[in-house]
DNA sequence: GATGAATGAGCTTTCATTCAT
DNA sequence: TATGAATGAAAGCTCATTCAT
């Protein structure tokens, strides 16, 4: 009802609540976030994500309208992170080549690297829910995509070597999101073999990088 | 998957026997990967699955263990067809570059679009399950790639220009792989403008076959 | 599917399979009267009606879609009881004002005093709940006015004493039925002195006899 | 029920407090009332009456023990409201037939025409909950019994006209009482044909009237 | 007096799985 | 082999009620 603490002139005590209430918010989040990656999303019961909270359930149903709403929030919240991350590493750039393959070396040292259950609850347990929590997935895949074509895009014109068939960054943002994805997945998952990641990161990049340079016109 | 009717030397009515008995399996099946990619695994219930196969929930347990083991043996056949379709186009290649790029385009004409349900079940449907689930989806990714590298190394020894880091093969049919996945699966389900599947399949090629090129040595 | 023992020609285990099943509805439908009756619909768990069934709560909703099912099916059969009862005794009577009054009587004598938990099923908990168990509450007491109705209808031409305002005859019928009601429930359930049901039900049935006479003509 | 503003000396704030909470308790009667009509009861939550009465849960709870408070003190309310209304009525009348008559009549059109939400409540609502509400409901009932049996008591004794059988009195009562809440039921929720409710009221007066003149000796 | 976040017992319902026939 | 009635654990969710502020 009362938009967050406008500077001043507010009772200390409502400021307090509300910082309270985003703090539950937070912490049942968490507690979900870490019980679905461990467990998965329908082996995880609600009354397991209150007591990791140390709330109750009606706590949880309190502030989520139900078990989905909390996977959808998680992909928000972290889809939204890891564009913002992403972003961040290409707006520090010059729309050079390099600026492109730094973005994508990012993604697996600053997102995959510290946040590995980030990458599963994206590329896994958001997987294969109903409508809602496919449209959330849909859509934070769908900005990722559009940033990277948007990247492209910036680089063909910076580079002043256009495109040779501009409608095309789309099929190379979405490949190239593709290649992040399952090689995220494949090397912090499925092998167990002690594959350094960020080697074969560097080299995906490289691949990636090359696949676009193909499009451009020299 | 293959027992049926061995040569000869077999009591004609076993013989028969068993093709039925392969019949209703397959009926089953049939019934189950069409529910689960129309209403997702978990809200498709074992007797929805008999209902649609015109046999008791009985009989179902009788062929299937549980109704993961359906959703396993999806999976699994699923994933065999897959590697049969691409690798044959490998196979009636000569090991060129060409015959690399029309592997590629026959998993867009001649799979995803004659058998969008089975890309569903694969990259949506099959994810985030049980570890034994887990375990068959890792498998056939990892067939998949495994062929998918032994093509790029017999392309390069074929083509003479070996790779700058041969290790690296891998990498690039991990990401190869992904690009498949999430081309097929955005363009099949996600963007519903009518895009040309066959157009973005191959720009997606042509993308993965210039990546490949930067590690051949010149 | 089938419909019941059809005379011969039938396996006997169906036969009996059938018989137990029906008798399966009825245990449990019972189980449910009972205890609706001694402590209220809502105060009834569902597995509570298994128990007092000696089955289990799946049990309980293989045979019923849900709760409220129990007492719409409850409602349905008590109201075809009832006038099954009531119409029976009109039947048997030759359209005199002596068949109406027995009739009448038949309802105390018959009905409440042997099945006191009906009166209170239909009379108080089947009160007040969805539109579905309304509709049925409404049909039965629908059926049952329109019943009276046509004994008054019947009673005037027999008697050749037709009624002054024709269409007045389903007033009267809802105020019989409204009559019953009330007094049923209040000297069942209400009045605790030792009030004498056959004898207020006697004066009852008397005072809406005279009713009906004020509506015929002389 | 009544407690406000006693004639004088009396803090001024404090007669103002006291009309202000008689406001509020109103305001939340008010809101249950509408709710458990159009919803049921059960199906109405204690945060909807609160946010129906533009107060907080607490408030509600504030000024009433539980939920069921609520409904009793409905009731309580509605049953004396109606008492008022329709003895009211019999007192202005001389005892004879026509206030009688008139008295009927004021009960539909002076209460249920214009308060169907207190008919439903009355007759629907509040019917089959638990011992408590029972108790309140059966006061209210008893209660206008006795009133209608007093008017029939003095109305025969006014018209020197004794009742045959002096305990029969009550009977009627229950009886007329019956009459009057199934009629207005029937009519007001049951028939959704445009039936003249004062129409068909003044026939089931007429006819009441009739029944109870066959106990009235000659 | 008023608030509304927090509680947690308890309910209905589902559904994978079994097993007597 | 095939059936389908029966099971019962387990889950999601609601909501009356409380109490610190």
């Amino acid at each position: 009802m009362q938009e967050s603490s406008q500077t001043t002139l507010e009772k200390p005590s409502a400021t307090r609540r509300k910082r309270e209430k985003a703090h539950r918010e937070r912490t049942i989040l968490d507690a979900a976030l870490t019980l679905f990656v461990e467990k998965g999303f329908h082996q995880t019961s609600a009354n397991e994500i209150a007591n990791a909270a140390e709330v109750s359930v009606g706590t949880v149903y309190f502030y989520f309208k139900n078990k989905e709403a909390l996977l959808i929030r998680l992909t928000q919240d972290i889809s939204y992170e890891l564009r913002k991350l992403v972003g961040s590493e290409f707006s520090k750039s010059d729309g050079s080549l390099k600026g492109f393959r730094r973005a994508g070396i990012s993604f697996f040292k600053d997102f995959c690297i510290p946040h590995p259950e980030k990458v599963t609850l994206l590329f896994r347990e958001a997987v294969g829910h109903s409508t809602e929590v496919e449209e959330a997935r849909k859509k934070g895949f769908t900005q990722l995509t559009e940033d990277v074509r948007k990247a492209i895009l910036f680089m063909a014109d910076n580079m002043n070597r256009p495109l040779t068939t501009p409608e095309s960054a789309e099929v190379l943002a979405v490949s190239i999101v593709g290649i992040y994805e399952r090689v995220a997945y494949n090397y912090l998952f499925w092998k167990d073999d002690g594959a350094d990641i960020l080697k074969v990161g560097d080299d995906a990049v490289t691949f990636l990088v090359a696949g676009v340079e193909r499009f451009l016109k020299p």
